[in-house]
DNA sequence: GTATTATACCTTGGAGTCCGATGTATAGGA
DNA sequence: TCCTATACATCGGACTCCAAGGTATAATAC
């Protein structure tokens, strides 16, 4: 499992990202950033749903219910256009993010080896 | 300048990583870090300080108070061995960290991105 | 000469983020 | 029938970072 303190800060971008694939519940959600980190990554409901719903408030995703027949009710989310934008501008800060500390990181490596 | 909600977490770790090279202090340590990421980031002094003292409190770092004649008196600090034990484990941490945010933010970025 | 800037230390309150605990409700399996 | 998994939600606490404020001194600008 990883860091819950180097997770702060990433948990939307994480969020957004698992909704580009297809519009999903919550409870889903949490499931699928299970699989798809390798089971490293494990979001809490009292993280997950606040973020969805300030995500909401913001215009980033909008929701709606559904219950099928005999089927639990569940709020599905998909992404907006503002949603699919606010993606790509936390995936692109994560990106120069990671550099940056890899870069602090591996000073003592790169000093030696230049 | 790097997403300070991304950084939440790692301060510590990149506090670290600069004494690794050498004891420095407090106001030195800020502009190091400014200069080894390439003026990406900015330790505020009121990050920098308590996290300073708490390394000090969990044994991490050992200081000494210096005045060489006509200069201002400054607090060195330098890495105990217990400090090295817990850079080297915190980097462990972000190299986990990394590897998977990375994993989940690539999986068919380019084909649902524009 | 003195006013300003840079250096150098420090603390406090507040904001943001994640999580544990708790609550409600229902479907499915033991 | 009881227990677990599913599915939603909220609230208080812990932790981290920062803005703002404080003190003091060396160097530089005017």
């Amino acid at each position: 499992m990883v860091s819950s303190e180097l997770l702060k800060g990433s948990m939307v971008t994480l969020v957004l990202k698992t909704l580009q694939k297809k519009s999903m519940y919550g409870y889903q959600i949490m499931k699928e950033l299970g699989n798809a980190s390798g089971g490293h990554i494990e979001v809490k409901e009292g993280t997950l749903y606040p973020i969805l719903h300030s995500l909401e408030t913001d215009g980033a995703v909008e929701s709606e219910w559904s219950q099928d027949q005999g089927e639990r009710r569940r709020k599905y989310y998909k992404l907006t256009k503002k949603g699919r934008a606010l993606l790509k501008e936390k995936a692109g800060q994560w990106d120069a993010f990671r550099k940056v500390i890899d870069q602090v990181l591996a000073v003592e490596r790169s000093f030696y080896e230049s």
